[in-house]
DNA sequence: ATGCTAAGTTCGTAACACGAACTAAAACTG
DNA sequence: CAGTTTTAGTTCGTGTTACGAACTTAGCAT
């Protein structure tokens, strides 16, 4: 262990690099008119049409905190409800087209003040910190709240 | 700045792994039957007094709420003010003697949970990552919303 | 004094999050 | 098949969070 003083523990670097990336990515929704619940929900559709079960799962909140989420992306025409067509209970919500133009946006300048972070990185020291955060990530199992790779 | 290949895999290793570490933070928070502002308030007032302004700084939230953050800390029996003997516009937000207990179980319980995130690393991964953490929060300047060791 | 700035509060508005209670459809059981 | 239980979502009521605009009071320049 480093004593310069200088030095954080894990615990700390976690926080608080935890802290940093919230307010990059609120400042981020922010730029595009969006809370950070609504871009988290952007992000998360962009993979693929969720069930509000499924959101729930994946955004770890409760059902009935969701539709009213759902509710209001709906009304700004970011996202849709689509029935289910083997489940007639169940919902797919999907996004809009404009909702998908807005999630990409978002997606896009989110990487980047991301990447501004860690801009004081060497690109070894960049993987090193992409390898072992990678690892923490596969072993606490992380939903797929960020998408790793945009198709381009 | 952006060669775009390994740094998406730091961009998305930092947001998930923050999730990661918001999750732990608000079932933390929750498990003291605080909300996560509430708890990082606590952390904060942890180092020192704050002014209302100071705490804004440090949070990153407008003054107007936190008016409504501290009040509710007070009605919670959580923090006081205190009037700032030079400067009679200003108060200190101080932690009360319940306050600065829940704070330290509160931080305990949080570091414990954190640490538990990395429990697959290896004691020299772990330092690696703490260092390159460091490093990231060092250069981003993260005020100090969450203390590296207790009293140490 | 006069004006300007800084520290906090108040107010109105919108979003968020939860649990409890509810509806409707699916799945299970006898 | 009828009857029960589970599952998917919504509704409702409550409390918290966050913001900006307007305001009060106190310090700080002239």
């Amino acid at each position: 262990m480093g004593k310069s003083g200088e030095d954080l523990g894990v615990v700390a670097g976690l926080v608080r690099a935890s802290f940093l990336v919230n307010a990059v990515y609120a400042e981020s929704a922010r730029e595009y008119g969006l809370t950070v619940q609504q871009g988290q929900l952007l992000c998360v559709l962009m993979a693929r049409p969720y069930g509000m079960g499924g959101l729930g799962a994946t955004l770890g909140l409760e059902k009935s905190s969701l539709t009213g989420l759902v509710d209001r992306a709906v009304r700004r025409g970011l996202v849709r409800r689509e029935p289910d067509p083997d489940d007639r209970r169940a919902v797919h919500v999907v996004l809009t087209d404009e909702g998908r133009e807005l999630a990409e946006d978002f997606y896009a300048a989110t990487c980047r003040r991301v990447d501004e972070l860690a801009a004081g990185l060497s690109t070894p020291a960049r993987d090193r910190l992409a390898a072992l955060l990678g690892q923490v990530v596969r072993e606490n199992e992380v939903p797929t709240v960020f998408l790793d790779t945009v198709q381009r």
